[in-house]
DNA sequence: CTGTTAGCGCATTCAG
DNA sequence: CTGAATGCGCTAACAG
């Protein structure tokens, strides 16, 4: 078969044992057999058998990250920032602490969440990520704690990044002030002069939706217009919804002035719609996004949007999950929401307000 | 500890080798015995230790799959698509087939591809599948194809997706007409009028950049122009350098109607660029992409370009290393690429013809 | 169809 | 500082 420790061992003249501790560097080892044991398994072309090591120290180098999509660049960024901070390059403590990610495309639904977390304790994971906003309800709320808390149980970290802290188990938590970003792009359309808002919010039941609305309806309240503008539509997170939304918005409004998108995927979608009907952005209709993800800046014109410092909270869950970093007080680091004001969003046309 | 095999075995009243057997549905095993074993996993709320039984079958079920970045939608959509057919949803054979996906960062660098190889060949990863072009230096191939022996030799599939047949090691390979596509675009520009035109390309030494670049001189060729228009500038798969790498063209060659880009993503910084020194698209300067990534269709003026069929491609790599779907004829898949005429190319004006 | 018997390859006691 | 012995939890023959 394949080469073993005993193979090393024999080679170098010493006992697997010795082999063991040299490439574990965790107990003290003679120089001199020490680069005798290094010197064989060059030679042999030793591999260790991970699976062996991780059965026999109970605990492997893997760590998973769930993910709604990984094609959905805002989890491909918050993926990526998490990769970052371990495998080959990161290089936490010198060596040979390299851990590998697994990705899980959950494509947001709970079930198979619960499914990947199983998987995951059942390769004995040495932390888990959990990203993106979840799913509203207690029943899946519950089997979500517990499905943690047996994973702790069993010795695994847990972070949250991206989504609010879960009720029923005290996990480390990276997230978002979606509710402040939301409200601040309200207040920007509110300050240009636009009364008449149409928000297309992300899929019903889900914190993310549920904090980005209720900042959009804290800035509405402020401005004294609560009850007015209940203009909202639910839909998926993609440029399809956005598309779709947009012209169902119109048809509830035609004198809309502005469109808040639930992020800027979807509001690309709105662009492409408005575009579409002939209106142009923004002379005709102002257009918000959110995450401020790279293509944002690109798009035409510029999407004014929020910017979510994905990379830096990534990084962050990545750094909490292999215990490289001392948790914040309380166990939850928020990171803030700027504005990124661009050609998307200007004051209302005195034409269309008719 | 934890709850082990020989737990619920006692619980159901039968041998380890039993429950193992229903847990693995390999073996005929008793309607009344499998169910009574079922419930004792349920009470016991049992989940398989998977290094264990990763060693005793000599095989894991984890799936390594090599991108340069995840967070470059390119590989995210690839990284997608091979992620598709495994894990919950996939479903290839009627349940607990369940693999998974290590998703590893490579950054483009050689050395971390190779290192990376090695650690899953240390998980005993079931399959490794290896995205995009790859680094053309004979040191390279050799250490790769070295690597990629040992690990068929210990059993994994291995499976190539976006780059050209390995020389030295025969794995399985899905790839795209690169050479085609970059014909096809280019074609198009000629066949518009163009005769002045700028190529931006990837990194040097990469497959891909090579490919796409003979595919460009090719149809320059064809055209009797091949001496003429080496206007060249090389740079990463990137914003940024599509941005620097047109101002660079413009500054060779100021008449220049229409700029190639490696890809979409830099074909985004060339419009940024050619819009910041006041040119128009395509009136001025006739832009192309490749890939057709999500995004260039909602780019300003929409983007020509070529599309890659990445799901498709990506789904069908994932199969493969699955052992799921017969390999094609000569173990090489390719994939054509479709031209996709958009706004962004129009005929050159005659004002800048001068 | 089911139980028994051996390891899989490594990390750790515990002695020396 | 090093070696010998033990077991991690599971699968795979081999019998029955």
């Amino acid at each position: 078969m394949s080469v073993t420790l005993a193979d090393v061992a024999a080679r170098a003249g010493v006992s697997a044992a010795t082999v063991s501790r040299v490439l574990n560097g965790n107990y003290p080892v003679a120089g001199e057999t020490r680069s005798r044991v290094l010197r064989a398994v060059e030679e042999l072309e030793y591999v260790v058998n991970g699976p062996a090591s991780a059965l026999a120290a109970a605990t492997s180098d893997l760590v998973g990250v769930l993910v709604n999509d990984i094609a959905d660049p805002f989890f491909a960024v918050l993926a990526s920032a998490v990769q970052s901070e371990m495998g080959p390059g990161a290089d936490g403590a010198g060596g040979s602490g390299q851990k590998m990610a697994i990705i899980c495309n959950t494509g947001g639904s709970p079930e198979r969440e619960l499914t990947y977390l199983t998987l995951l304790q059942r390769q004995r994971a040495a932390a888990v990520v959990l990203t993106g906003g979840t799913v509203e309800d207690p029943t899946h709320t519950e089997a979500l704690a517990t499905r943690l808390r047996r994973l702790s149980d069993a010795g695994t970290r847990v972070v949250l990044c991206g989504r609010p802290p879960l009720p029923g188990h005290d996990a480390l938590t990276v997230t978002f002030d979606n509710r402040g970003g939301a409200r601040r792009l309200t207040e920007h359309l509110l300050s240009l002069g636009h009364r008449r808002l149409g928000y297309l919010a992300g899929p019903t039941a889900r914190t993310t939706t549920r904090h980005r609305l209720e900042g959009h309806h804290a800035a509405l309240g402020e401005a004294g217009l609560a009850g007015e503008a209940t203009l909202t539509v639910h839909g998926a997170y993609d440029r399809a919804s956005g598309y779709d939304g947009a012209l169902e918005l119109l048809r509830r409004e035609p004198r809309l002035t502005a469109i808040l998108a639930a992020n800027d995927t979807v509001a690309l979608g709105v662009c492409a719609a408005l575009r579409d009907r002939g209106l142009r952005i923004p002379q005709d209709v102002s257009v918000t996004g959110f995450d401020d993800l790279p293509f944002a800046v690109d798009a035409t014109p510029a999407l004014t949007t929020v910017r979510l410092p994905l990379a830096d909270a990534g990084a962050r869950a990545g750094r909490l999950a292999l215990d490289r970093e001392t948790p914040p007080a309380g166990g939850v680091a928020t990171y803030h929401a700027d504005l990124m004001a661009r050609a998307s969003t200007a004051p209302p046309s005195p034409s269309r307000a008719r």
